[in-house]
DNA sequence: CGCGGGTTTGATGATGCTCAAGCCCGGTGG
DNA sequence: CCACCGGGCTTGAGCATCATCAAACCCGCG
């Protein structure tokens, strides 16, 4: 299976491509294995890509004030990731994306971006609703932080997302939670009894 | 000032629209008065449209297991506000649309909505940038909640909404922040002194 | 084998909630 | 025009949840 293929049939789920433009965009994508750890995006730089999580997984994180780093955003498979805000206003981002594991990517740059979305219009209608899909389920996780314990919060992703669980390691599944890899960790205890 | 020149001038602020596509939007496009505490959404119903707000405001809120109202969202003028998950799957919504004070909208129809947009691609790049705002504040919002203590959350709201904060019920603004009224009149009594 | 990152466990403590009562004030009916 | 009603705001006491700090532990890796 060729690199492009599962944005491809990410892309037919949403909207139709003709060859010749699926042609245009793999030229403007650039495909990368990110070995894990490395960053794609550090604090005070300006977000200069986007990129399409093909295997593997992505955080998106800050580093807060009292020195530690709260997970906002986890990219699996299938998803984008990018800081949008830096990325359109080319101010430097306070965010850093890391590979959690060994992860692929496909990677847009700014630099072809306004041509890519000229040149493709469907791009726009895929975009626009895979913004929308990030939107929902950033409403829907202010939600779960917001109505639920810590304790609903974390059976609610364990079920939602039952692989994913196993492979990151748990003081980052905390963080992305909201509480501490302590708390977790007696939550989980309690769990198994 | 006509009822469309708000949305008209907000679009330009992206892209661009000919004359012609101007009239064919505003002939998908329903004016309408929504008075206080009127609801435009409502729990268990299927959401079919998206409401742009002209002046007003609009609350988009659940109704948790315990029984309060957990605001999510509010739209200020120039805001699209819609249950999308609901929206776009036809699965009824969890969510209540309200206007908070008598609120001016535009209404778009789902019937309208596909029609619109193959008509008016240049539609596809507005709303794809909405997305990606109304996406980009809510994980901010996320970062406020899961980094910033309650009191710290409410003086950046305050700043960051000066005019806002005078004109909803506090019970609204300390829902939305994810605390409780009372929390909120001892914070505003502390920082009063 | 030892080091170091990650997890576990427990004691103590802060933040923000619950419950309950009183207050303020605008709207409504007598 | 006044009295009353009720929604919203305030205040306070007691309490639950989750954080902090510290120590021990576990285990993969050099």
């Amino acid at each position: 299976m060729n690199e492009y293929e599962n944005l491809f049939n990410h892309i037919r789920r949403f909207t139709e491509l003709s060859s010749e433009k699926e042609q245009l965009l793999i030229s403007k994508l650039k495909y990368k294995k990110i070995p894990k750890k490395d960053l794609v995006l550090q604090e005070f730089e300006v977000c200069n890509a986007c990129y399409f999580v093909i295997s593997g997984c992505m955080r998106f994180y800050r580093n807060t004030k009292d020195g530690f780093e709260q997970i906002l955003q986890f990219a699996i498979p299938m998803w984008w990731i990018s800081d949008y805000q830096s990325f359109e206003t080319l101010k430097p981002s306070e965010y850093n994306i890391q590979a959690v594991q060994d992860t692929e990517v496909l990677i847009l740059q700014r630099s072809d971006y306004e041509q890519l979305f000229r040149d493709v219009p469907e791009l726009n209608v895929y975009f626009r609703l895979m913004m929308q899909k990030a939107y929902t389920a950033s409403l829907k996780k202010i939600e779960l932080i917001l109505c639920e314990s810590a304790e609903d919060r974390y059976s609610h992703f364990v079920n939602a997302f039952p692989g994913f669980v196993q492979n990151i390691p748990q003081y980052m599944l905390a963080s992305f939670l909201g509480f501490t890899p302590q708390f977790l960790s007696m939550l989980r205890a309690k769990k198994d009894i």
